[in-house]
DNA sequence: CATGAATGAGGTTTCATTCAT
DNA sequence: TATGAATGAAACCTCATTCAT
């Protein structure tokens, strides 16, 4: 694939967005599809196509190539868990520390969980260099979105608020990646929303008892 | 790359025991080189013959296929890591929390970031189905020497030592990654250590709290 | 490509009178561009058709495919080429040897220089076993032209006329690619044209001298 | 193919000239073959490993590219038939003017006629830009092995030796190519050598009296 | 044991051509 | 008549793996 490659043009051509939506949404579900079925390697734009209904050729008109492809459904999966957050977030402006990380947690679960197959094909793509810069770009949004409902925590002061949300939302990702490879049972991740709320709650309360 | 073809042999055949150590290591060295230079895709069995002096037939004669070379590479990092953290679970028995946090922390911070490009190499390398069975078999070390630790904690019982344990594992490691592929500068990962403890302890205290 | 495949309808569909002659004249002109920006094998009919502001459908409205747009402007470049010569030749019945070798050589020089850049990227345009009979057909054309001239030449018989109408215009087309390739400054082309007039003269002389 | 292509080596990687000239030699055969047989643009690489008796990776072992291999043997070409001129004008130093003319064209004939097969697959082989500056380098090679001889013949001073030797030798090769194009039966190629020999006696002679 | 040339299945991508709108 | 999305055959090229030396 040459995932480190130069030239070839990361951002997908023109999806065009137009009518066609129907043929691009059919391709990007083909991707998750068979990165489900056969694991990132075996994953082959002629698969991907097959298993759209549609021609190679037809793939190639919307995504210059196979690592744009990939790229793109990342991206898409990403601002959508990015996106929960986002909301959760701007919701819980000003309410207290509790309810924040309640519904936050809440979000990010909830979102991650709706299809946790997804999911997990993802974590198993190597995207390489560029999924960097979207995994950057999307964990940026989040966490700006995290630092600016904080910040209006009442009473409180957190000291370094970028890196806070940083820690929280990547600690987040680490345990719910975890359980989401362990299965991930109804039970576990009831358990894991829970432990959750705990996590965050009990770093915030000894960030800003150390302030 | 064909890394998940039906029928190859997953038991890793391990090094052979032999005393060409020396060529193995220069392998498992190529390897990550290889993989930090040119990505995951791009790495193959003559580029990482090469770069470690020996010719793809010598490569052939220590790993069976493609995959066990990635493989192998991957559990000496994972056992490298989980290893510290047994060490400093099995020391820290008894000991209060904090101190045990502390420790732990320590360790496995520091035996990420000694080697962090390695770390990053492997992020982006999907080694697929197998891979899981062999991270999971890692972490089921390091969370099963986690817990025998807070299973010694005085004066405290913790309700779900093993869901527990893998929750502190996940976040610590979730939050390390992150830490890493921002960059990782020297201030971060001080920043990293300090802010892991205090997540850690305020997760184990509200834990305790709630039981 | 596929240019030579077995079953194309060869006979050139010419671009069927219309006089939509200026959507044919934009794909002609679109075609030489193409050829001289990219090269004759990066020259799709697609790129013809958006450099000629039409779609591909309306190309393929007056060409039945791509061979017989390449060949139709190959004949339309030779076709302007092999009519200076013959008018040249025409006007120069009954003339003396170096008046008409002065016609010709210009006639012939000043339409090749006239789109030189054409020129050079016919030169680069396989266009396979087909050409040759155009290429055929046009070189009948001047030779012919050129031999009953030569009939005419006051008290001179020629021996082989057509073979020596064959050297001279082969000769003509050789030495004019060599300075075309070469980089054609004008200074060259001066020089051409005078030389090609000695080459054409001295020739003809000795070929007289042995009869 | 892309002819135009900044990037790819043009120069063949490395026919390392080992024992297994054999092997690159049975390549460059069939190279020609399948372009006589089937054309330059049906000629693709696995074609011509078939031809030859090898497999495309090992085609690939030996020319980074399609295009490489083209220039290849177009390169070796050109240089059996530069080699023979330069040797007919080495050999042909301050001998009178018409042996000079008598020897080089039955070289260059010669070589020509020898493999004309391979000359007219060559001259339908579009190498493009690349090609320029291999044709441009051997007849470079030929133009100077011509100028140095026409130096040293007796009592005689011509004015622009370079320029006169790229008029001869364009020529000769236009002429000749016009021939082979004919279908060069044995009568027409004697033909061709007499009157080659006539045309550029006659250009000399008409060069040496203007100076 | 080491070497590295050879193999060839299979992956990615292009592009001439069609046809519904 | 014009359009341009869709098609899919086929081209180029890679790379894991083997085996004769």
């Amino acid at each position: 694939m040459g995932t480190q490659s130069q030239i070839p043009l990361e951002p997908r051509k023109t999806p065009i967005q137009a009518r066609s939506t129907v043929t691009v949404e059919a391709i990007y579900e083909a991707t998750f599809q068979v990165l489900l079925a056969v694991g990132p390697d075996r994953l082959t734009t002629t698969r991907v196509a097959e298993r759209a209904g549609v021609s190679v050729g037809t793939l190639y008109q919307y995504f210059p190539n196979k690592q744009s492809l990939l790229l793109s459904a990342l991206e898409k999966h990403q601002d959508r868990v990015v996106g929960a957050v986002e909301l959760a977030c701007r919701r819980n402006h000003g309410q207290p520390v509790s309810t924040m990380i309640e519904s936050v947690v809440e979000a990010f679960v909830d979102a991650k969980m709706e299809r946790s197959d997804i999911s997990m094909a993802l974590y198993a793509t190597a995207v390489g260099v560029q999924e960097r810069a979207l995994v950057t770009k999307a964990g940026k949004r989040a966490r700006t979105a995290m630092a600016s409902m904080l910040a209006t925590v009442p009473n409180t002061k957190f000291a370094d608020l970028p890196f806070t949300s940083l820690m929280l939302l990547s600690a987040m990702g680490g345990a719910t990646r975890a359980v989401l490879e362990a299965g991930s049972s109804p039970g576990m991740v009831r358990l894991l929303r829970k432990q959750l709320v705990l996590l965050c709650r009990g770093f915030l309360m000894s960030v800003a008892a150390q302030a």
